[in-house]
DNA sequence: TCGGCGATTGTGGATATCCACAATTAATCG
DNA sequence: CGATTAATTGTGGATATCCACAATCGCCGA
């Protein structure tokens, strides 16, 4: 499943139109007429991004959002409405919303948000998929391994990590040579700056 | 000058009612009349956050906040107005104003906005500070000595550093004490922590 | 021209790390 | 119970790092 435009609108003139509009770029469109079909259908490994219409029957694209936000969707999300008012747009905003265009847009402009909102999720992915194969390799970690790494990664010797778990240094370094094994790393330093900004 | 909040208005009327809004949480004010007058008073060092109409006569606020987005602000701005639009406002929210709020205003939220605002600023300056000072430390190096600490930073030891600048291992060892003298730690790990992210 | 600074190198000894070879103990699981 | 896994420890040698003591060379500013 690559990137998709997923589209919630319960408008099918509005559907269609935009899907021919994506269409022209070459953007794949995923429609939905309603927030409750695409709720059904969101999974968090969905990657692209999401054109929401905010006034709807049932559902709004705010009440959506909102849900999607509890669930932990990463999908950069582009409102679209033809009655928006400014706290609307702030709020959405400020939780988080990539965007908040208002009816009638321009095709090009709104064309390059979709572009941009994209790119920003591509960026995210990758960087989610880093630290997706860093957390991994941390849970291979057994507990005393992990302790170590900690004193490791607060600079100590092995000498002193020794001392500190009343353990002998010979057990230390099998420890720290177990841990720099499956974590793919060579020396400290190079852990250090797999692990710094985490933990 | 501690944390302040520096509002701009050319309403007599709103920059009193706000002066005393303010001081009934015990926020200190600056108040101006207009953005020519603010610009001309504005500096980097400005601790708090700023409240600024869009609305004006002369400069508008908007026109404002781009003039000290291209300066450098890091004041966190509120925007103020009675005649926003909702581009106008997603604008403005993108280009990373704090907050975008119309009149007539909820007091009590306005405070709140205002005051988080100005622990976002402290945030931003603390950590901003820190960076100073790493800075600083990074500019007292020598050039040998930063060309060392980015080989020692790619985990090489000592005698193949020496290897590839051509020059003996003694001398690395003296750079690498010197530096991390300079830099205030005591091991490679400690630099690596202080550095990864930069550079 | 003298003093300071940065880069450079050496010696030698104390500490640390790296690692192969080897082994014991305790807990868990099928 | 037998297999597996984690934690533990030891020996000994090869490498690295840490550091005091000491010194040379070139450049630049007073």
């Amino acid at each position: 499943m690559s990137a998709q435009v997923y589209l919630v609108d319960d408008d099918d003139a509005i559907r269609d139109a935009l899907g021919w509009l994506l269409q022209s770029r070459g953007l794949a469109c995923i429609p939905h007429a309603s927030a409750e079909d695409f709720l059904a259908a969101w999974s968090p490994q969905m990657a692209g991004c999401l054109l929401l219409d905010i006034r709807m029957s049932g559902m709004s694209g705010l009440q959506l959002f909102d849900r999607l936000l509890e669930l932990g969707n990463a999908l950069p999300v582009i409102f679209l409405t033809g009655h928006g008012d400014v706290p609307m747009a702030v709020s959405a905003l400020k939780k988080g919303a990539f965007d908040f265009v208002e009816k009638p847009f321009n095709d090009n402009e709104l064309l390059d948000r979709v572009e941009e909102a994209l790119r920003l999720d591509a960026g995210n992915r990758a960087s989610a998929a880093s630290s997706e194969s860093l957390n991994s390799r941390l849970e291979r970690l057994t507990v005393r391994e992990r302790q170590i790494m900690e004193l490791i990664l607060a600079g100590k010797y092995n000498k002193v990590i020794a001392d500190e778990l009343q353990i002998s240094m010979r057990t230390v370094e099998v420890h720290r040579a177990h841990l720099f094994e499956k974590m793919g790393v060579r020396t400290a330093v190079e852990l250090s700056q797999l692990m710094t900004g985490r933990r």
